[in-house]
DNA sequence: CAAACTCCCGGAAACGTTTACAGCAATCAG
DNA sequence: CTGATTGCTGTAAACGTTTCCGGGAGTTTG
């Protein structure tokens, strides 16, 4: 009796007041000489001895009640397995570590209902400041983004005039690379291999496909065009669509799953790449240079949208009032030898000898 | 004056106390109708009027403070881009969302340092368990796991006796079974490209090799034996390194991104994959599949282990009495083209013609 | 030597919730 | 009609920290 148990936590670890109590001073002092500010030698080496004793490490909740931040950021983004998220997500980390705070990635998996979900749990100030790259945006999406109680920050196409801040590319002029590209390289029947129409980076690449093409004076052949999701197998299954009634000379994809997909394939069918069809992916992710023959890919420069987005965030947050701010990263093309301009890697793909030199196992 | 500004948060925002006084009730009354338990059908009605009206939700922080419980979930993996993590990751967040908890996702690089820096930001209290799959383990690592004061499961081999909840695979064994499985297919000259041996799967590789090639009879030539990093582009130098001094007829990867290096190092040398050189990775993640020719792989059950440790995990947070239990998950082999008994996928690699269509671009 | 200043300390009030407890009215059983 | 039961309600005490504020001791200055 007479301690009336104050002294620590209902699980029985040390808190303030057991090393408070411990080292004879107050919690007042004790809590100063934890965070370094002031106290006399003498309480220091008492407080800190005492913590040490009693293994005492403050708890993170209670201060953040206290001081109204958590030190966490959080990022959402569709789909974790993606590698021009893992860029992006290396890119923030790098930032957000910096500053000493903690990224909490979580996956939406596209689901606009996820995602709004998400945002109104981060209404329950569980982190400091949010990015977040929709594919797909809705309006009551956006006003959940506008009066968001946490800072917000937007990797993607957003509304002209959303007060929001705001880091996009211009991933419709990036198709338009990849086509000039494969124009100036004597291709005409160009096909392209989109994601879902419904999503903003699927619409943008369309236009921006279409665009080219007109610009260019080739009209667009439906035949060429095909649709699947953002994901390696949707990717494969929609070229093998596409190549059971078309015969492209090359292939626009709208990310670079989605072209690996097309790469399988177009090596499973037979196609020589790049000889017979040159292979053009987008987002420029380690996946591209990781194939063989390495894929041409179109750079929005991922990484650097993720650094961006992350110091726009850290400065929302440092001073709220700012103004929404928008910043915008250009695409680039990245030409490899799945669209050189040399016809074919060809001393690379040696042939099969003509008779098999082991004995056939099927027939 | 009178109200002494108790109504809203710091920075504006509705409080219990904004919505209870605005309905005319007390902050109990209040906060019990919000949690759903109690309260009259006249009190309800107001309170929740009161709660629209205000656009109150509750701060999560706070009530972290009262429960003692935040609703997140740590995981701590060493690169966020390797899709054995990818995997595993999904499977985790799959039965942590079902808990109605969230995942917060941490990558460590493989730093020692950092992890158990991870591991005392953790004994702060801010996530309610964790789960961690440490490719180093020390002492004091596992100290600090030990006496964590947040449930902990490790994914991974850890010493025999140590009290910690424990999902692991026997990557040994599944060398082995690759080794059994090239040696039946008729390969005698097998090489190896592993991680660091100061880490403990590349440890476990390196003995699985060596054990698996001895239970065949056939002499260990560390010629054919080369170590990188698990990550891709090591894979592809160490296997370069291989295969400039010597001539090896199947090769064995510790993981997926080391074989994708492999097969490209393989291909741009010239072999043919499988009838030159047979191949076989670890981990049997998408990548695998996503090559071509797909790469045999050894699976170690990574969505699994993932599902399997975030279950230890949710059982010890719901009774933190239980003993220490440990899980084991059996490799197994996913044959594939790439290791296949058939000598080639010949069909599929087209020899490029003698003499190019189209003009040379150099000389 | 008095006044002003500097340090350091402890008490207590936040931060925004949940919840044990007690009071009170209304209903019910006897 | 009284006593017990039920159902709501409000007061207040937590949860573990940080921090404002006033007071006391010691030091410098005029």
């Amino acid at each position: 009796m007479g301690r009336k148990r104050l002294q620590e936590s209902a699980d029985g670890r040390p808190t303030v007041h057991t090393v408070a109590a411990r080292a004879g001073v107050s919690i007042a002092s004790a809590s100063r000489v934890l965070n370094g500010v002031g106290g006399s030698p003498e309480t220091v080496r008492k407080v800190r001895e005492a913590a040490a004793e009693v293994g005492y490490v403050p708890n993170a909740i209670a201060r953040s009640l206290q001081s109204q931040r958590t030190g966490l950021i959080a990022l959402a983004v569709e789909d974790i397995g993606n590698p021009v998220y893992v860029e992006m997500m290396r890119a923030i980390e790098e930032v957000v570590a910096a500053s000493g705070r903690q990224l909490l990635v979580h996956a939406t998996g596209g689901q606009i209902a996820n995602e709004t979900a998400l945002l109104r749990r981060l209404a329950h100030r569980y982190v400091d400041g949010m990015i977040v790259s929709p594919i797909r945006v809705t309006d009551d999406h956006l006003a959940a983004l506008v009066d968001s109680p946490v800072p917000v920050v937007v990797i993607g196409q957003l509304g002209a005039d959303a007060p929001v801040d705001n880091v996009r590319t211009d991933s419709r002029t990036g198709v338009c690379l990849a086509v000039d590209h494969l124009v100036a390289a004597g291709r005409r029947r160009i096909g392209f291999v989109n994601g879902p129409l419904d999503t903003v980076p699927g619409a943008a690449r369309d236009a921006g496909f279409r665009a080219a093409l007109a610009a260019h004076g080739i009209e667009v052949d439906e035949r060429l065009v095909e649709v699947g999701d953002f994901q390696y197998a949707a990717g494969r299954a929609a070229t093998e669509r596409l190549l059971a009634r078309a015969r492209p000379d090359a292939l626009v994809c709208a990310n670079d799953l989605i072209a690996v997909g097309a790469l399988h394939a177009l090596l499973a069918a037979g196609h020589r790449v790049p000889s017979d069809v040159a292979l053009v992916g987008m987002d420029d992710t380690e996946l591209a240079r990781m194939m063989f023959p390495q894929l041409s890919s179109v750079s929005l420069g991922s990484a650097e949208r993720g650094r961006r987005a992350a110091e726009l965030l850290l400065q929302r947050i440092a001073d709220p009032t700012l103004p929404p701010r928008r910043e915008q990263v250009p695409p680039s093309l990245a030409v490899r030898a799945s669209s050189a301009a040399v016809p074919d890697v060809s001393p690379l793909f040696v042939p099969a000898p003509a008779a098999p030199p082991t004995p056939e196992v099927t027939a």
